[in-house]
RNA sequence: GGAGGGCUAGCCUAACUGGUAAGGCAGCAGACUUGAAAUCUGCCGUCCUUAACGGGACAUGGGGGUUCGAGUCCCUCGCCCUCCGCCA
């Protein structure tokens, strides 16, 4: 949510943002509703001034034992006039907050203009496409020959994009994770969490899912609980209306949890392999901080996630996102995209966005500051990352031409020194 | 699910039969000090208004009601604790 005194007193520079964004909301009738229901305000704060001071010589006449119904009187009419006049307000105010839930955040100075993906600035690339001498194929194929992805029957048991990992497989996806968390952890500085995967609203309008995107979250029957599309929401929230201390930032968490999304309005799209699924896998990196770090910490956060591709051995490439291409509570936002060699694109492996005081402000995440004012906290995360993207392109860029897989050298550790998985589906 | 007790500022704790939220700790600034401690003074929830000084409203878990006036009385929801029931 933004600072309603950016609002009115800068309100150009929301203008500016929202035409950055290519937003259609427009800002005029919110300014005017904005500035009705300051003045509605203070002729109700009057009214409430003026009461209490009668109010309270009706209390000093009785303690006097001096007849009171003058002021008693006096009292309840002023008393009906605010009820009348705070209920306009209520409304008013309602209406308000409602519409500032759905205004998105403003871009920073330093991300690029622009429409779409197709705007997107490269930043870095690393590594290369593996060379592979005979015609790659794609993950599902891979899998489902390998007996390691199971398709037909996630889809008997549950439905379309739902995937069932099995042998090597499950437990290839299952050393991901520990290799991710344990190097988060043990070199980055992040303190693992392991979070609820139902969330109520509160949470889900604290990071900013709610209300926007509302019809792409799974909601649990007859309960104000949601599954969660990302750690984000849980371990953010874990310091909703919390105020903490200026020498605990920044805090750093790890996360690993199952994502459930219903990718409402992609019917279609990316129904084959597992990238695109209602359920999957991701560790998510979570940094609160104050306002002077966040831009160097979402540096290093990037540079966290990348660490672990490089460690992979898998060529992606760093795209910093343009304004139109930003998610609603990003102020800034850092696309990690890997190579998969059996399509012969990149995928988005990771996002890792800066949100500014824009979650803060909507979850009343706040901090002492050095001179004990309370301000609010900045608050970031990337993933870090997400399997669903991260096994097809270990899957087909460490493919062989007999249809076995190369375990990358840092994931042997983790799947009792094999180094691949054979033809069988076995690993070796 | 049932019964009882509780929720006051970052933390801890008051407030007679309803009369308009009192203190303490921690923290910040200043004074004193060679420095520190101790002591003293001020600040120390949110919002509106004002150039500023100041003024005002709101705030006792959330919401609503009764009343001229609610921490206090009533309704409702949430959370915590104790006991009972159920249970991996």
């Amino acid at each position: 949510m933004l600072d309603r005194k950016l609002l009115r007193e800068n309100p150009e520079v929301v203008r500016q943002a929202l035409l950055d964004r290519h937003s259609a909301i427009q800002l005029d009738p919110i300014l005017e509703k904005e500035n009705r229901k300051r003045e509605l305000m203070t002729q109700v704060e009057k009214l409430k001034a003026e009461r209490n001071q009668v109010s309270e010589a009706v209390g000093k006449k009785k303690a006097k034992r001096e007849d009171a119904a003058a002021e008693i009187e006096a009292s309840r009419v002023l008393g009906e006039k605010i009820k009348s006049l705070g209920d306009d307000l209520d409304v008013l105010e309602i209406e308000l907050n409602a519409v500032m839930l759905r205004i998105p955040n403003i871009p920073h100075a330093s991300v690029p203009r622009g429409a779409g993906s197709e705007e997107n600035v490269e930043v870095r690339r690393w590594g290369s496409a593996p060379i592979l001498e005979f015609s790659p194929k794609p993950h599902w194929e891979l899998g489902e020959q390998l007996g390691i992805l199971d398709f037909e029957r996630a889809t008997k048991i549950s439905g379309a994009r739902f995937v069932v990992y099995r042998g090597a497989g499950a437990r290839l996806e299952r050393a991901l994770i520990q290799f991710m968390l344990d190097t988060d952890t043990q070199e980055g500085g992040y303190t693992e969490i392991i979070p609820p995967l139902m969330v109520n609203q509160a949470s889900m309008q604290g990071t900013g899912q709610f209300p926007n995107l509302v019809n792409d979250m799974f909601r649990v029957q007859d309960e104000d609980l949601y599954l969660i599309p990302t750690a984000e929401v849980p371990v953010t929230n874990l310091h909703r209306d919390e105020i903490l201390k200026y020498s605990e930032l920044p805090i750093k968490y790890a996360a690993y949890t199952p994502c459930f999304r219903k990718e409402a309005g992609s019917y279609g799209k990316d129904t084959k392999g597992i990238v695109r699924q209602h359920q999957f896998n991701k560790v998510e990196l979570v940094k609160i901080t104050n306002p002077e770090t966040s831009y160097a910490e979402l540096e290093s956060l990037v540079g966290d996630a990348e660490k672990l591709l490089q460690r992979l051995g898998l060529h992606y490439r760093v795209m910093l996102l343009c304004s139109g291409d930003l998610s609603f509570s990003a102020a800034k936002c850092y696309d990690l995209e890997v190579w998969h060699a059996g399509v012969n694109r990149f995928w988005e492996v990771s996002s890792c966005s800066n949100f500014e005081d824009f979650q803060a402000r909507r979850a009343g995440i706040r901090f002492k500051d050095k001179e004990n004012k309370t301000r609010l906290c900045h608050t970031l995360n990337g993933s870090g990352l997400a399997t669903s993207r991260l096994l097809p392109a270990i899957m087909e860029n460490y493919q062989q031409p007999d249809g076995s897989i190369l375990i990358p050298e840092v994931l042997q550790p983790y799947v009792g020194g094999k180094k691949k998985i054979g033809k069988d589906g076995n690993f070796e």
